[in-house]
DNA sequence: GAAATTTCTTATCATAGATCAATTGGCGCT
DNA sequence: AGCGCCAATTGATCTATGATAAGAAATTTC
């Protein structure tokens, strides 16, 4: 499994074989069966994590016990709440396998430690989180600005592998929308 | 006006006289009247900006005219679009001021250059844009669970100084809801 | 491969918030 | 003080989406 991680690294910068060992000599695997948590609300999370295999979804519950969907991550997509991580405070989220799945795990001290001897990988994750900084301001202008219907079909043309295989239901929390709302929207588009 | 960037930064981080003079070598200010563009979509933005007086907001005009307000940003906030800078692609956001302001411009070359001279503040801009990310993944979760009014009462007491700053028709457009909504949230509130 | 479970669709009704339209209030300007 | 302008409030509808419910389709389980 960690082949899935090198190659994932290789192809953005580059690592000598020694760099890739001692990655590898940090990094934990953990397998997770459909439904299975990775982390619980109030859990403090303290690991970069990777998706080598699966399907996982970061959630919120609310008071009225209704889940929305902040994330979904899937093959070579980071996951974790960055929050917690940072801050040391418990989590409010929680985070699931939607399909069977695999994740590496790098915790806290051992990755920062890695950044700091391994420049690139230092670059790799600023660039990361800069990007999903850009995502997310792009998510919320389409909060904003879309209705339901547009908000679907920017989702499905920006994200077409996570909308070919994530359940239609959680597409549509994700979404801020019920999944009726979204049954009857994929109706109205099919007939146009 | 470099004043007020120095003492932000030495709140901050810890730089030489020398390292100030260098900064200030590149920076330049832009005086902003009430109304005033600093970026119109379609232009390429090339800086990074760091308001020193007033009041600005970055907002996207839809296809029917209306605005969506994207942010705010007040002196000690930095504003622009990331995403235009980082593609070197036309922005779709506009920025202008809502009260006569002051905003320090430093060049994408001068500041990456600064940034290589300097890791404290290349760390600083990554602990920001890790900060700003965190931020928006909180604002996607209140528009996924929140109601009109919850969601007006997390900004009210997450960001006072914009709640009294800013006029209400904007919060309300950075909110997602209509002026009328806001107007009778405000007064339900009010009669609790 | 049939039963059980879950997901998706469809229909009807309910509602939060939008839209439209005045009215009121605040504040600078002459 | 009075006029003009813009922001905020309020009221009267309207509408997109939510809630509920029930059946159809798909998937899982044994």
């Amino acid at each position: 499994m960690f082949s899935v991680f090198r190659a994932y690294l290789s192809d953005k910068i580059q690592l000598s074989d020694e760099d890739y060992r001692m990655i590898e000599s940090v990094s934990m695997f953990k397998k997770l069966r459909k439904r299975q948590y990775l982390m619980q609300e109030g859990d403090i999370w303290r690991n970069n994590a990777f998706v080598c295999q699966g399907l996982l979804r970061t959630y919120r519950v609310d008071d009225k016990g209704v889940e929305h969907i902040i994330n979904f991550a899937m093959e070579n997509w980071w996951i974790g709440d960055r929050e917690s991580l940072a801050t040391g405070n418990p989590s409010g989220f929680n985070i699931d396998a939607l399909e069977d799945s695999v994740v590496l795990l790098i915790n806290k001290e051992n990755f920062d430690s890695l950044c700091k001897k391994l420049p690139p990988l230092n670059d790799l994750v600023h660039t990361i989180i800069h990007r999903s900084f850009i995502a997310s301001q792009n998510r919320i202008n389409a909060f904003l600005s879309y209705t339901a219907e547009e908000k679907y079909i920017y989702f499905r043309d920006k994200y077409p592998d996570f909308a070919m295989r994530v359940p239609q239901q959680m597409i549509a929390s994700y979404l801020g929308m019920t999944p009726e709302t979204l049954s009857r929207i994929k109706r109205q588009i099919a007939r146009k």
